[in-house]
DNA sequence: CATGTTGTTGCATGTATGTGCAAGCTCTTC
DNA sequence: GAAGAGCTTGCACATACATGCAACAACATG
């Protein structure tokens, strides 16, 4: 089938400056809400949720640098501070010294199972807010349920 | 008509993880062009594109903020960067001493004519890549275009 | 084999930048 | 003046980039 709406440049930047401005809004309240309310970041609680949903609640700091879209430095600073708060701990890899998996604890399990009912909520709605204060986020916000949801 | 998918805080993180991937990766890449080519940071070339758009080219450190999505005291700092590399200037509010407008130089506008050229490619090579690699993303970056292209 | 060489991988640390928050300064308004 | 608005500054923090170190891998040489 032919696009029925092909790349433009320009029509590409209106789009991604709404989509922007979207993140920027429901990040920002997602991030409010989780430190405020449970006193994690936001790439703190996704650390959490990856770990959680891992098997064995472990992870080598490089795929959990990848899941979160960071770099491994900032994934080391990550996890000293989700040590320090104890909701993780270091297990050396056994066959290769050079790793280390970062472990859930239980701790840290009820830390993000309180947490995630708070991100959801906030989440949806933000996007309701959102949906409904421009039309044309509304569709989007549909398609996007509609083909990721 | 009702709902075709209706809000669900499980499948909104779901969903929101995944834009959030697409939003991270897109944003770098710009990031990156933009710095590269142009020595321009994504901040930096956003704020030039309000100012270059507003009437007269000026804003006021607030309707920038505003804009941009960040507070005054990063505007200020942004200002203060844009002014060094002499593509924006002060200029006292006539009528409200407290408040400042920056105003685009010609220099910030050849800078930011040159480097919308990079931005809209690297948007769209960007996005045409997401959508190539995830049919899913690449459905809803259809429906972008359709809703706010 | 054993050993040395070279290059790669996994992580930590130093440094710089961008940002947010809170306090402060100047100016306006009443 | 007192209260508030607009902006700046001091401080703290999260992150990116560059570098360093230790462990591994592949290969050559004896």
């Amino acid at each position: 089938m032919t696009d029925p709406q092909p790349a433009d440049g320009a029509a590409d930047a209106r789009m991604w400056s709404r989509l922007n401005a979207l993140h920027a809004q429901v990040e920002s309240r997602l991030a409010t809400a989780l430190q405020r309310r449970h006193g994690l970041g936001l790439s703190e609680y996704r650390a959490l949720g990856f770990l959680a949903e891992a098997a064995r609640g472990e992870l080598r700091m490089q795929d959990l640098a990848s899941g979160l879209g960071l770099n491994q430095s900032s994934v080391t600073r990550l996890v000293a501070r989700l040590n320090e708060a104890g909701y993780t701990y270091r297990d050396l890899c056994p066959d290769d010294r050079r790793g280390v998996y970062t472990v859930i604890t239980e701790e840290g399990r009820t830390r993000r199972r309180e947490a995630r009912a708070t991100y959801e909520e906030t989440l949806t709605a933000a996007l309701e807010e959102a949906a409904g204060a421009t039309p044309a986020l509304g569709a989007l916000i549909a398609g996007a349920r509609r083909s990721l949801g």
